[in-house]
DNA sequence: GCAATACTAAAGTATTTGCTTGACTATCGA
DNA sequence: TCGATAGTCAAGCAAATACTTTAGTATTGC
């Protein structure tokens, strides 16, 4: 593995794992103690504790404890790097798609500059 | 690792490491050789052709072979699942911030329920 | 024909990942 | 105060990952 470890990379490997990804969308509804994340998942409890750290740790969720009991939330911001490389993507081919299409639509020399 | 391995799963998976990141980001700017990836890559050719497979395997490009050269081109709509998954996370906390701003929006200055 | 080119396939390896178990701490409620 | 609850920490382990090396097979250009 090549070193430039980016944010970007936690992030896609945090939600590579569909246990993950699950507890992201049960908190998308709202928050949700470490037990009630864990209640419907088949694995013991200190697994779904390190699946929280990692996700709190590429800051995908925050957490904060009173008394025994931690409460986890989504951070929604840090979704936003993921939709910022998804958009440059889509602009990416969709501007190749356009050069495409002009080669395309292409019968006589007519569009663009000549 | 529980069992309901999506699409969704193998795009995350695919898309965490970088060099495979640096991959569709080139072929966003065009199609490609395995040769011409290869080339800036610190790696084996070997290494690059288990990583175009992969790419392959889960959609987020195609290629074709002619003659002695395979030809990889990025696959848009696959990145769509991504997208879909995020969409469907924002729409999920934006309404749960409506929810807040509601509840933080009350118009006494008394905080306790009546 | 023959060598260089462009992959491909298989096997081996070091590291990382996704769990488990077991022991431990802190807090709450009766 | 005492036991149940909620979480934490540290080892350990099997499987997956990201490579490598080695040994191929087709193509292409001269």
């Amino acid at each position: 593995m090549l070193d430039h470890s980016t944010d970007l990379d936690n992030i896609f490997q945090a939600l590579a794992d569909p246990t993950r990804r699950a507890i992201v969308e049960q908190l998308g509804i709202g928050p949700k103690s470490v037990s009630e994340i864990a209640a419907p998942l088949d694995m013991t409890l200190a697994a779904v504790v390190q699946h929280v750290q990692l996700l709190e740790n590429c800051q995908l969720i925050t957490t904060q404890k009173q008394g025994r009991v931690r409460t986890c939330r989504i951070k929604p911001e840090t979704l936003k790097t993921l939709e910022g490389w998804l958009n440059q993507r889509r602009r990416q081919w969709e501007q190749h798609f356009d050069r495409l299409a002009a080669v395309l639509d292409e019968p006589s020399p007519k569009r663009k500059k000549p």
